[in-house]
DNA sequence: ATCCCGTTTTCGGCGCACCTAAACCTCCGC
DNA sequence: GCGGAGGTTTAGGTGCGCCGAAAACGGGAT
């Protein structure tokens, strides 16, 4: 059970539960890799028979540890690949996703690690997330969804999701990157002490340290 | 009819006629590609019907100028890419093909474009082999295989094909390399006027100029 | 306690690229 | 001019990852 959909899955599983709680239900899995749910059951089931998921009838998806390790090798490949376009290529922060997303399963492991040696090993990627060393150990830091971060709170951004490239650039815009502080009071979000006016469902997408 | 599997055929349609005339056989194609006979009249019936082969049943495969465009940008992609890990991750000659033969596939023009722009537009790959630029246009240099040259023939090597690793590593090893200069006499290749002691076969596979 | 509705699974099916076995051409040697 | 060997094609079949339609499940609202 190896194959670029299988890790596909895998990633998708782990990066779930990487700024959430919850595992994720088969729904969610066929919505974010956008297919049918009756395709995820059936790589799901090949995935437990695997021993790389868990997985009751009707119930939600977790990885197992076998499938924890390979789903923190594919996420460190798509991450170091993005760091990569970023720094070497000067593609913007939100144009790398979707060459990472080919690239992540045709790069050879040699390869992989020739372009990690001449990055410096990086711990993180361009928005922020977390880069697994070689070994699967991740740097973690305790940290808040900007929609759940209290009036009053203080924090620097650790992160922005990348799935959305129309609001990171609206983002890149407002002047709101990885590692500026946001201070949040009850009617707006402040960016050196001015209103950040962050554009729509931004706060669903920024992390701030706790 | 576009797939990487169709670009496989096309590039080695392609490849076959570069270094000698006559075109290429289904059996040979089948061979190249290591798959069946039956799989090469299957797929070289679809490309036929897409206008990039011509070919009569139980005839010969020929490029159609459609064919030979993707072709171009095949080999093109591949041999940048080969150029690319020599230069910037020290792979060996030999170790840069299976690589190569995986990322001209996944890599987006984009990308390709900023490493053909990193490497300063090569125009030729480590093999010697000739890289297409982006319109499709190839140096071109008159040629003699080492096998065909007559006794007294001198010549530089131009190009050595880069399909058995093992046969390049020796070559390595005897200081043969394309730029060298060597001279044919009736009984022996000579290396800067001493014997090349050519590993066997190595004559099947060096391309010297005319 | 029951019903209902959204979620999940089952079922049959598809396209792709490949396979083997068997039938079929071609052309060379006699 | 013919037979046969070798190359080519046809026929039938496989695994993979996906699909839509329909059946089955199960948890919250009544």
């Amino acid at each position: 059970m190896d194959s670029p959909a299988a890790d596909d899955y895998l990633k998708t599983v782990y990066t779930h539960t990487e700024w959430q709680d919850a595992p994720i239900t088969p729904s969610q899995l066929a919505a974010k890799l956008g297919i049918a749910p009756s395709s995820v059951t059936e790589m799901v089931k090949k995935l437990a028979a695997a021993g790389l998921v868990s997985h009751v009838p009707y119930g939600a998806v977790r990885l197992t540890d076998a499938g924890t390790a390979r789903a923190l090798a594919m996420v460190r490949r798509h991450r170091l690949i993005e760091t990569w376009l970023v720094r070497e290529f000067d593609y913007a922060w939100d144009e790398v996703h979707d060459e990472a997303e080919v690239l992540e399963h045709t790069i050879s492991d040699r390869l992989l690690e020739g372009i990690d040696a001449r990055l410096g090993r990086p711990r993180f990627d361009p928005h922020g997330d977390a880069i697994p060393d070689a070994a699967g150990h991740v740097a973690r830091e305790a940290f808040v969804l900007l929609a759940d971060a209290p009036a009053g709170h203080r924090g620097r951004v650790l992160r922005v999701d990348d799935r959305d490239p129309e609001l990171l650039r609206a983002l890149e815009t407002a002047g709101v990157g990885v590692g500026r502080e946001l201070r949040v009071t009850d009617t707006a979000v402040l960016l050196d002490g001015t209103d950040a006016a962050l554009p729509d469902g931004a706060d669903e997408v920024i992390w701030l340290t706790a």
